[in-house]
DNA sequence: TCAGTTATTAGAATTATTCTAAACTACTTG
DNA sequence: CAAGTAGTTTAGAATAATTCTAATAACTGA
């Protein structure tokens, strides 16, 4: 294994879960390489073009793992379209509308003043900040 | 008919829409009495408890013709779960994440600045704001 | 009223995602 | 380092949300 895989394995271990071969081969294309935003239908395309069998479910098991370990960010924009963000940084999103492209915006120069209080009984889990735009 | 239900009908017909049985007994459900989030399957479960049966393809075409003529405004809050909302004025949103529940808040006091030009060639259609809070 | 366009419907089709149960593989303990 | 075992993967079936299809029905303007 190249020192980059092990680096991958390491992390995936921290966050409680066994480096199999599938799960590296997918963190490999999510996580080297600069942030991207993936769907499970593309990213089960690409593991198939490298020559990296992996099925459809297992795939959707990961990207739902990897979340839930905070590796990644869910974005859904639209009914029935959910992008993962490898970018779990604080940041907000654009959303090209008419060619379904999501972009990410750092949140640092961004804002937002007089939120209200979380309704009683409930703590903030996190502000999403689509700016849906068309071309 | 009843002078609500012929105000109803003129608002279809404003909006392009041909004031049928159908969508003026749904417009009833969605605009008489208060703001509201529905979903098409609640929406649906609605119009037969009312004993004016509606098919569920006609209450999704509806939504959407709707939402298209302005009338409502449709929020995706997580994979395979949108609502509409009747509040179509300035507004923003609490997602209980813990029991989906869906709460407006209005934008007045929310102000939020330093937002990014929009992408070239592209021009501003909404920002959504999800406040996403857990039980 | 009639013709013509538009809407509704049941059910099939599509799409995205999750489930199932059997086969497999990574970690552990002896 | 050889099992044991608990966690993973898999193909395919199942589910859920939504859209499509093509036949029928209903509104509208003349």
């Amino acid at each position: 294994m190249s020192g980059i895989t092990l680096e991958l394995a390491a992390r995936l271990r921290e966050a409680g879960l066994r480096p199999t071969r599938q799960r590296v081969a997918l963190a490999r294309l999510l996580f080297e390489g600069g942030p991207r935003h993936v769907t499970a239908e593309g990213l089960h395309a690409e593991v198939k073009a490298a020559r990296n069998p992996v099925s459809l479910a297992t795939v959707y098991n990961a990207l739902n793992q990897f979340r839930d370990a905070g590796l990644l960010r869910e974005v859904v924009v639209a009914p029935g379209r959910s992008y993962f963000d490898t970018n779990t940084g604080h940041h907000h999103h654009f959303f090209v509308e008419t060619d379904n492209e999501l972009h990410d915006f750092p949140s640092d120069e961004v804002t937002i003043a007089g939120l209200p209080p979380p309704p009683k009984g409930t703590k903030l889990s996190r502000v999403d900040v689509i700016v849906r735009v068309r071309r």
